[in-house]
DNA sequence: CATCTATTTCGCAATATCGCCAAACAACGG
DNA sequence: CCGTTGTTTGGCGATATTGCGAAATAGATG
C-alpha cells in the first residue's frame, strides 16, 4: 500500500488543508458531537454567515464535512470518522508547534 | 476531553496545515517508512533544495517531524506516528475531494 | 403570488504561501 | 586557515486564502 499517486495526495493534501484553519478545527471540533445547522456552527464561530458557509464549503469539497438539507436548515455532519481520532492523539500532550516532543507517546500508533 | 483552548487550536491547525501540501505530504510519505537525511528527501521532491528545506522547517515547527545532525548531514524523522494511522485511514478509497463517501467505511474510527 | 428565513455566492482588499535564486552558515578534510 | 559539501535563510514576484458586506438563491409560509 505504499503507492500513492499524485492525485490521491493532492486529495489527501485538500482534506488537511481544510483542517489546517483554526475556525475549520472549531467547526469540526462541535461536528464531532453530532451533526450541526449551519445556525448553530455560526455560534460558536467566531465569523460572520458568509465566513462559515465558506469554510463549511472548502471542508464539503474536501470531503471531511456532508451536508444534508432538511425542511429549512441544512445540516452539516462530520463523513471523516477517523478525524475524531486523530484529533484525540493530538491532543495528548497539547504540545507541538515547536515544542513538539508531544502526542509521540500516545496510544494511537 | 471536549474542552480545547484556541492556543491548542492553532497548534493542531498548524500541524494540518503542514501537512496539507502535496510536497509536505510526499515528505511525510517518505518518511513514514524511516528516517531520511535531507538529500533523500530532496530526490523525491520536486522542488529545489531551499523548497524541500522550506517545507522541512514548516514540519518541524508543527512538530510534525524531528532533526538530528549526523556527521555532515541532517536527519528527518516523524515526529507524529499517528500521522500514518490517519494516512492509512485515508488511503482506504481514495475518494475524497469532491466524491466524499471514502473512508467513511474504515475501519479506523 | 409575495414574503420571509436560512444559507450560499460574489467581488474585494489585506494577508499568507509557494518556489526560486543567491547568499549565509555549519562542519569536516586537507 | 581555506575550500568543499550539505543545509538553511532572506528577498522577490506570482498566486491563493481569508473575512467581509451585499446580493442571489432555495424553500417554507401566508
Amino acid at each position: 500500500m505504499a503507492k500513492v499517486t499524485p492525485k490521491q495526495r493532492k486529495d489527501r493534501a485538500a482534506v488537511f488543508k481544510a483542517l489546517g484553519h483554526p475556525a475549520r478545527l472549531r467547526i469540526v471540533e462541535e461536528l464531532l458531537a453530532g451533526e450541526r445547522c449551519v445556525c448553530a456552527l455560526v455560534d460558536v464561530s467566531t465569523g460572520g454567515w458568509s465566513t462559515v458557509s465558506r469554510h463549511l464549503s472548502v471542508l464539503k469539497s474536501a470531503g471531511v464535512v456532508e451536508d444534508e438539507k432538511r425542511g429549512l436548515q441544512v445540516y452539516y455532519r462530520l463523513a471523516l470518522p477517523c478525524v475524531g481520532t486523530f484529533l484525540d492523539c493530538l491532543g495528548h500532550g497539547g504540545a507541538t508547534a515547536g515544542t513538539a516532543s508531544a502526542a509521540k507517546a500516545c496510544a494511537c500508533r
